[in-house]
DNA sequence: TTGATTGCAAACTATTTGCAGAAAG
DNA sequence: CTTTCTGCAAATAGTTTGCAATCAA
């Protein structure tokens, strides 16, 4: 539970997720990182990106749609996700205190929150024309 | 595409999800419906539940977590989801114009803005002391 | 050295799909 | 009747795990 190491298969991955500023699949990361390290399985993708998470190297998105994403941007903000293709893109959101602000609801012990905007994304709203 | 037929399956699928008062997720609201129609299989809930949000009579909640969830609560309201368990339970939010207004976003047409609260359910800080 | 990490393959979980028969309208 | 829906089984998609070999500290 203790020694996290920096591996050599880690630093890419980590590297690569901070250069994409697309918000990144594990399968999307697998790609750009096999660019790199062609005999990298999947599964290391994975367990990388869960260890780097957990260090608080980058960030395990809490959203909807089907597959997880990570993010390389550690400031805090916001996202909209397109509900055609899934793409997600950062958002700058004021939020009001009293949105924004953890505090106990129903009684569970609130530690953080998430705004998420659903839309149609620029590229998808062309398709559609 | 077009004509939606409320079945026997279908009707007793909404009736489920709208008497949980939890939030469940397909496998639940087959263990719930199984109890009345023994018979009905596992892909007919999906597609069920499915159809039924299609018409709007129930909600499908996009919001994180691996599994999908469902809501018969048409009432707008926001949700506080348990890190450790996956348990959903409603909240009322005052929603700030500046926040809940759909408007443009990165070139986005948003159409929808969900917020999602983390914490820990009582249960389950019961259980971690 | 020694515990942490990797690659591979197999296992899993959640969800979807093809199809022939059953039922709704 | 005709179209939609159902049950079953098989197929997918995404993610996780067991294990022996390898590597970081």
């Amino acid at each position: 539970m203790a020694g996290f190491r920096m591996t050599k298969q880690r630093r890419v991955v980590l590297e690569e997720v901070q250069k994409a500023h697309s918000h990144p699949t594990a399968g999307q990361v697998y790609e750009l990182v096999r660019r790199r390290m062609p005999r990298i399985s999947l599964a290391t993708v994975y367990r990388s990106l869960e260890a780097l998470a957990e260090q608080g190297m980058l960030r395990k998105l809490e959203m909807g749609g089907t597959q997880r994403r990570f993010d390389g941007d550690l400031y805090v903000h916001q996202h909209v996700r397109c509900v055609l293709c899934g793409r997600v893109e950062n958002v700058e959101v004021e939020l009001p205190p009293q949105v924004a602000v953890p505090e106990q609801k129903r009684g569970f012990e609130v530690t953080g929150c998430t705004i998420e905007y659903l839309g149609v994304c620029p590229e998808c709203q062309a398709d559609g024309q």
